[in-house]
DNA sequence: TTGCAATATTGTCGCGCTCTAAGTAAGGTC
DNA sequence: GACCTTACTTAGAGCGCGACAATATTGCAA
């Protein structure tokens, strides 16, 4: 910073006012110090800066796996926002232990972040919470109880009731539910199920297959159904992984989508619209949320205290995996034959 | 520091010593100040650690969209091993506009990143020469001349050869290929079918559609090859989604697949596999490539000055969109008929 | 003329650490 | 008893800036 002030013939202190971008600087010696900046290739440390500033240009996010779309589609709505008004992203992925996670928390707070995104974090709420003291947070997906910290979270319930009214609107009342385990919403789309049959007096038709959030668990759940004495006439699957085993697990059965089963699935992940799987599934806006999430935290980092919880709402995307059951179905071209 | 000092009856020099995890400090003593650490909610700070050491933990990663699955998971190669070796991650995103990258490059050579992993960069060589001479440099899915950087690439016209060893050896003459554009691997892919064609006494049955990396691109390149007189045997596409669009465009006329048309496409995108799809395609290592170009720089961290050049081979995946062509196939059940 | 805002300078402190150099104290070794 | 080595302390400089505060220097209007 010396070697620009002499070289452009200014102080130091100027230097400074022109690489902050401070008003009240001539034009002339703005453009003096820029031009003596580029000519030793100076660029400010922002290390030095964040130091001497106590404020850093960096949020930090912590997510499950960056191969998972669904986390990157939020990063990425995060990143694009955050590239917007100027500040840094510092990724961490926890690789669902929420050992993995703590450590990369504390990394993240050694580097002083100016706030958090944590997405659907396993850690413990204790944890979260003493984090919230240490920097503004933002938790996605998640409720963390007594936490001094805003939320944006999706409405698992809503999108489950679309997904009920979807198929039994179209006369479907055996309505099987493939689980998605203890993820990111699973429990919550489980239960949703669960009360959304009951209400609609299907309660004797409740069906659930354990599973993760995998195709796999797609596929063993579609071999778990074809052995039942009779197949529902409807899945709904707690991501499109596993519809999308489901999918191809009947079609190697020869059981035909929608004809003999309608499957919905959840997440609409980019495959979902494809013509040859053409899924009936839940929309959740990610790139929304991630950006919404960075919002908050901005306003939050802003010093702006309250708690919100932003809820977000998803929509049903009808495709062509879902029709109405046999029974009600317009005769058949093999039936009229 | 001093706080921590105090309250474990120490010198801050031990402090120091122990937040360092430097040798020759006894056990006894080293508890004593993470006690005291943990107790006054003592958290080293990464910035002032940075600027007195100059030395960050730190990696940048810049790539062009995180909501794309093929630099999602390469990043997430990354991430993997940043955090098994203590490193953090910095990450911006270009959404393939050199100005962007630019700006994000800046932003990361501020930060005095330890290094730097550039993906399928869109940015001039000159920029890339004046960053590598600024940071270690480690250049993705790209070639830059002169540069003082590795590289990590993907063995293209392989890929390609793979491709059309494959729908040759099933009899295929009339081979199309839809274009990447000017994306990551997009001119190269052209260009070794081009070659390819030729090489194999084709030429005259060489024809490439125009597109990008998007399935629009591919539905397009579907309703454009229908309007020929006579459809291709087979379609090379330039990337999974715009084998998906040719699916998708081709189901919707019903133009059967692999029937009438063979389709592969390239990257095995995790959609590929479903049942649905099935796509055949090439497949490139997409963690692995990651992660070695962190390993790469984590080397030239360690001040190795040599020029790498890692190519990384892909691999062909045959699945069910490929098949001999319509004259060379067994009799249909219809021909039987 | 006085006043006053915008512009620029000078200088000093301190952010929270690392690093070096030099020293002390204890125990172990020959 | 002289000499290590290991464990620790003391002291200070300095990393590259930002944040003042105090002071000039310029126009330009009242």
């Amino acid at each position: 910073m010396e070697d620009v002030a002499r070289e452009a013939g200014v102080s130091r202190a100027l230097v400074s006012l022109v690489m902050r971008e401070r008003p009240n600087v001539s034009e002339e010696r703005r453009r003096r110090v820029l031009d003596a900046a580029a000519k030793l290739g100076y660029r400010p440390n922002a290390m030095a800066r964040s130091l001497a500033s106590r404020r850093t240009k960096t949020v930090g996010v912590i997510l499950d796996d960056l191969r998972n779309p669904f986390f990157a589609e939020i990063a990425g709505g995060v990143e694009e926002l955050a590239s917007q008004v100027g500040y840094q992203l510092l990724l961490a992925a926890g690789g669902r232990q929420a050992r993995r996670e703590r450590a990369a928390l504390g990394a993240l707070l050694e580097h002083r972040v100016s706030g958090m995104i944590l997405v659907s974090p396993r850690m413990p709420a204790s944890v979260i919470a003493a984090a919230a003291a240490e920097a503004p947070l933002v938790i996605v997906g998640r409720t963390v109880r007594g936490v001094n910290a805003d939320s944006v979270l999706i409405n698992e319930s809503h999108g489950t009731e679309l997904v009920l009214d979807h198929l039994v609107g179209l006369g479907h009342e055996r309505i099987a539910h493939v689980d998605g385990g203890s993820g990111a919403g699973g429990p919550q789309r489980r239960s949703a199920y669960l009360r959304g049959m009951r209400n609609r007096r299907l309660g004797r038709h409740t069906l659930v297959i354990g599973g993760d959030f995998t195709e796999e668990a797609g596929v063993s759940a579609a071999a778990e159904l074809l052995r039942l004495r009779e197949l529902p006439s409807a899945v709904f699957a707690a991501n499109d992984m596993v519809a999308a085993g489901l999918l191809g697990g009947f079609d190697r059965a020869g059981v035909d989508v929608p004809g003999d089963v309608s499957i919905v699935g959840y997440d609409n992940i980019s495959i979902a619209h494809l013509a040859h799987v053409s899924l009936t599934t839940v929309d959740q806006p990610r790139t929304e949320m991630g950006r919404l999430a960075l919002e908050l935290l901005l306003d939050r980092i802003d010093n702006r205290r309250a708690n919100e919880v932003r809820l977000i709402e998803p929509s049903l995307v009808v495709r062509s995996t879902t029709a109405p059951p046999r029974a009600l179905a317009p005769p058949s071209v093999a039936a009229i034959a």
